[in-house]
DNA sequence: CTTGACCTTGTCGTAGCGTCAACGTGTCCA
DNA sequence: TGGACACGTTGACGCTACGACAAGGTCAAG
């Protein structure tokens, strides 16, 4: 047999077979005088057998160490940690797929595949217009959203909820147009103590309690070694990012927010 | 923020970062005068976009695609037709699972992961004993288990049962201890015609028809073009491989037994 | 000044082959 | 006998999604 024959026996490509010689899966055969190689039936029985444990899901390596292993032994310690690896893959697989599930029937009524189908439903109820400080809130909360894990995500999202109420959606846009108008004030100038008051009585009980918890004790791909604190109110990289985004005015009525809920809490 | 800062906040590597920056996933940021990266919220956002994607399965191609096409259209297409791949991975795993199950009940018996259980049970029943002869047969045994695929092979391990009742396996000893005797005989030796007259009489005529059968129409892996029939009896690849490994007397035996089936099927 | 923790770019390695490239060999046919 | 064509040979690059280096620059603290 030439290596196009056998190949075509075992069901492989001659690439396939080379590939083997090459990994020393499969002896090298005589070499006839022109230097083709020349496969009896006992090559075509060891690739049947590599390609059988190939296609079970080892490894060409596992799949070595298991012919050589005469038979036996480690084999089944393989196959049984194989089988252990299957289910989790499978496992794995039917998350995505439930989650695809999910995202598809979102997708038909609101097409952002950026955002869980609940965030997602939320950022709808959310106050929004024009205003540029509504828009870095929506874009921290799609943030959080996707770098949460899904315990914690539905319990955050919880904390908002009260915010969609129809009522907390007018004063939501009035607090977004005040804060719009800090944009380029001073941190000093008197609308921030005002707007500070009004935006911490605007927030509700449960999220007060909530930051005051999270901000000091966030996860720590939230909190990544080296953000410190911010002014001494805490939350680590969530607000040092703001920091960059917001007028000094703005970031310090989010400060003095803090503050007060942080008694209430 | 900086690049570990980011990729801390989103739960990536920089590695990772860069990386997506490089396949223009993700947009270069603004540089700060020492060459560093410097990121903002959105960068974030972005980077969050792509991991929810990412994990969902798309290949990192696919979910630039899908985060250029503006959201929506096409980007559905793309979802089914993953959820499609998904599902078929899930079965072919779960197939692949099945597989390893049966296989690893079995080797608590007889500890062969090279043949199907239903296979190595047949061997365990066929004659054996020293004889080369029988050796090569195994093997043929062996390599069409692997190769057929698994409609095909039930069917014809049906084929060889009547050859483990065990009366029909002491005729086989005696069969192949007489096809042994001619390894180093001529073609015109007399044992040849009375070997071939008690071996077609030895082998079911079930086996007789399907071997004529299936001798001139195997499956594409079985017969590669090209290879051809032998002395006019059929059987393209499988026998042309034997004809190898047998002597000349040996193989007019089998082409006799051949010749014979084809008359009775 | 050194140390250590960052940052930068660039390159190699991974699994299992597919897919050229560049070349030799064997057969068939005009 | 010469050319087409289907084989064979080795060698090297490509693919995914990064991890793991290397070799060097930058910055704050001791």
């Amino acid at each position: 047999m030439r290596i196009s024959e056998l190949a075509a026996l075992v069901g492989v490509s001659t690439r396939t077979v080379r590939h083997y010689h090459h990994l020393k899966l499969l002896p090298e055969p005589e070499r006839l005088a022109n230097g083709y190689r020349e496969y009896r039936l006992r090559d075509a029985v060891a690739l049947a057998r590599v390609r059988r444990l190939a296609e079970l899901g080892l490894s060409l390596d596992e799949t070595r160490d298991a012919l050589a292993d005469d038979q036996g032994r480690e084999l089944r310690e393989v196959l049984l940690e194989l089988d252990a690896d299957l289910a989790r893959q499978q496992e794995k697989i039917g998350v995505r797929r439930n989650r695809l599930a999910a995202l598809l029937a979102e997708t038909d009524l609101h097409p952002d595949s950026t955002v869980s189908p609940e965030m997602a439903a939320m950022l709808r109820d959310l106050p929004a217009g024009s205003s540029k400080s509504a828009e870095i809130d929506r874009e921290l909360l799609a943030l959080m959203d996707t770098v949460a894990d899904p315990a914690d995500r539905a319990e955050f999202i919880d904390l908002f909820r009260p915010l969609t109420e129809p009522e907390a959606v007018a004063r939501g846009h009035a607090l977004y147009a005040r804060l719009d108008e800090l944009a380029d004030a001073d941190p000093g100038d008197p609308r921030v103590t005002t707007l500070a008051v009004d935006l911490a009585a605007y927030l509700p009980d449960e999220m007060a309690t909530a930051m005051v918890a999270n901000l000091d004790s966030a996860p720590d791909h939230m909190c990544p070694p080296g953000a410190d604190s911010v002014e001494n109110t805490g939350g680590g990289q969530w607000l040092k990012t703001m920091y960059a985004e917001v007028s000094a005015a703005q970031i310090e009525v989010f400060r003095r927010v803090m503050i007060m809920l942080k008694e209430r809490g």
